[in-house]
DNA sequence: CCAGACGTTGTT
DNA sequence: GTCTGG
DNA sequence: CCAGACGTTGTT
DNA sequence: GTCTGG
């Protein structure tokens, strides 16, 4: 799964290596991305034909929510669900995102233990996974919520030793899609 | 028809 | 909004 | 994912 | 032990 991660890349290499701008604040370095904060992720506008880096919040919440209250439970979509899964297939047909990121953390159980990994990426900067995003309009404020997921699937040869499940990790070719 | 869910992981 | 379970 | 709570009544 | 909040 990938319920932590780092990214401590300098903003000036996030702009380059996606080619985006950054809407708001440069994003400051994490070594501990949690669940539930908001997070610097990367978006396409088809309207400007723009990339940019916003800040999201960790955590999905669909449009016909009532409330954001289960948010922390969608930290995570399935891939091999996420074109059927009600809560995701309407962002996967039309808000795709990258998430930006240095590290991922998973855990390894021994002897009950639970023994945190890191899983870095190779020197050539920030890789990224892939992202869901949703807005969500909070009907008390009129205010509009902005949430992503990170999709998961079955691990790779560097992860299985660690865990069965891990965040999917787009190839740069793949950034633009 | 209406009411209620809509999610993933890990552990037993 | 849309599907599932009753 | 981890850390921390795990509760009710009444009043603003 | 299990749920909630971050």
């Amino acid at each position: 799964m990938c319920g932590r991660f780092a990214f401590h890349s300098p903003a000036s290499l996030l702009v380059d290596r996606f080619a985006a701008t950054i809407h708001g604040d440069a994003p400051a370095p994490r070594y501990n991305a949690a669940p539930m904060q908001t997070l610097p992720v990367v978006r396409f506008n088809p309207e400007t034909k723009e990339r940019r880096l916003s800040p999201l919040r960790w955590g999905l919440v669909p449009v016909w929510s009532k409330d954001p209250s289960g948010a922390a439970k969608m930290i995570n979509a399935r891939a091999e669900g996420v074109t059927e899964r009600p809560a995701y297939r309407s962002a996967f047909k039309k808000r795709r995102c990258l998430v930006p990121f240095d590290a991922y953390y998973e855990w390894r159980k021994v002897d009950g233990a639970k023994i945190p990994h890191a899983i870095a990426t190779d020197s050539n900067g920030p890789d990224a996974f892939a992202g869901l995003w949703e807005g969500w309009k909070d009907p008390a404020s009129g205010e509009w919520l902005h949430t992503f997921t990170i999709i998961t699937t079955e691990a790779n040869d560097a992860t299985r030793a660690i865990h069965d499940r891990m965040p999917v990790i787009l190839p740069p070719d793949h950034w633009s899609a």
